[in-house]
DNA sequence: GCTGATATGTAGACGATGTCCACATGTGAG
DNA sequence: CTCACATGTGGACATCGTCTACATATCAGC
């Protein structure tokens, strides 16, 4: 084997240097082709141009490496919800606050029919209310998909679209609407609806939200 | 070997008699206990006290009885579905069809809630809508959970409780609402909540599609 | 009732995976 | 310079899905 790698740079010494992070984003690059059942070990270790045994150095086991592809793919989420929130360019506030919210949505949509893949490891392992804050998860504005829903919550509130009594527990149903959804275009029966019927939905999906929250 | 079996009836003979049968309710076992990927072909065998190659003869490979069990699992949920519909005894046609309706989310929420493996593993392998609507996933009624959801909207638009134009694609935004909070629920971040807070998520879900279909 | 084709189950093997244990070798602190 | 520790290697094991033979039970047709 020596320094057979498949990847970028060839590994000159011993050492790896960054094993770690390159057993992630193997991770993550398999997590694109085929979901979290895709995210396995030893690939990633082989992608890596290094032995299976030498990811039980930087996690725990493979369920370690998942999770922590996992927030990865959750960061990817943020960073295309942003990329939505960025193109609102109104100068009302108020109308500002709604299309940021509705941003939301679609972002993450459009994040999950475009790497359905990743969509499904961001959302696999476990996570509880904890680690959907977690920095790890975070994109460029530091803050994870759930927590962009609750401020675009908050904002709403602020310019009075959402009356306050409410809010509480606002971000979880809207993430409900949205994230079924998802799961349903992905794997569940509307997976084969052309492309311009599935933007409908993702419209009314988010009209039903706005108006029933 | 011989006739060793770890379940009820004792094989007598040299063949199994329903081994068919034998593996799909030892795969909705497995379901049960771990979710889809608890469903092990060799562990069902092992159940069905058989060889693994026998489940060869029935199942053209692990993921051929993952899907069996997969639509056995949908049929529960549409029995779900089915003992909630079955506790509205309200005489008046209106009414009875809106509660008719909330026991759609109310039946599929709460099996998610009793048996996450189960409900996890319904909806695990990629179906489309052509599967949506097969036999073998429905309830007592004959109807798929699915087909209970439409059939429900269906009676809305009857007692005029529910606009004929907003009927088209009204189950997809429906049942996204109500999959994804059961997504959220097994194995998001709302996995952790006390079990009042969840009624209370359930009850406020499925007001918010009620009011914004 | 016999016989042979077919359905069904068995036996053994292979490659892949996650993971364990023992060992080797860079690297940095003293 | 040396030695402890971090990091990677090698080999092994159990389990899983699946393949290719092989064996036996059951039923159709004589």
């Amino acid at each position: 084997m020596a320094t057979g790698n498949a990847n970028s740079t060839v590994r000159t010494s011993y050492r790896h240097g960054d094993l770690r992070r390159a057993l992630i984003e193997a991770g993550v690059d398999l997590a694109r082709e085929g979901g979290p059942a895709a995210v396995v070990l030893r690939e990633a270790t082989r992608r890596a141009g290094v032995t299976p045994n030498a990811a039980y150095r930087h996690f725990a086991d493979r369920q370690a490496l998942l999770d922590a592809v996992c927030s990865s793919c959750q960061a990817l989420v943020a960073y295309s919800i942003e990329a939505d929130q960025a193109q609102v360019t109104t100068t009302d506030p108020v109308e500002a606050a709604r299309l940021r919210f509705r941003a939301v949505g679609t972002g993450y949509l459009r994040f999950a029919l475009e790497q359905p893949g990743q969509f499904q490891t961001a959302f696999s392992a476990s996570s509880d209310m904890e680690s959907a804050t977690s920095s790890a998860r975070a994109g460029a504005s530091g803050l994870t998909p759930f927590q962009l829903l609750s401020q675009a919550l908050d904002d709403l509130v602020t310019v009075r679209l959402l009356p306050p009594e409410r809010r509480p527990a606002a971000e979880f149903l809207a993430w409900s609407s949205v994230h079924g959804l998802a799961e349903l275009f992905i794997d569940g029966p509307l997976r084969a609806l052309p492309d311009a019927v599935k933007q409908t939905l993702i419209v009314r999906v988010i009209d039903m939200v706005e108006k029933g929250l």
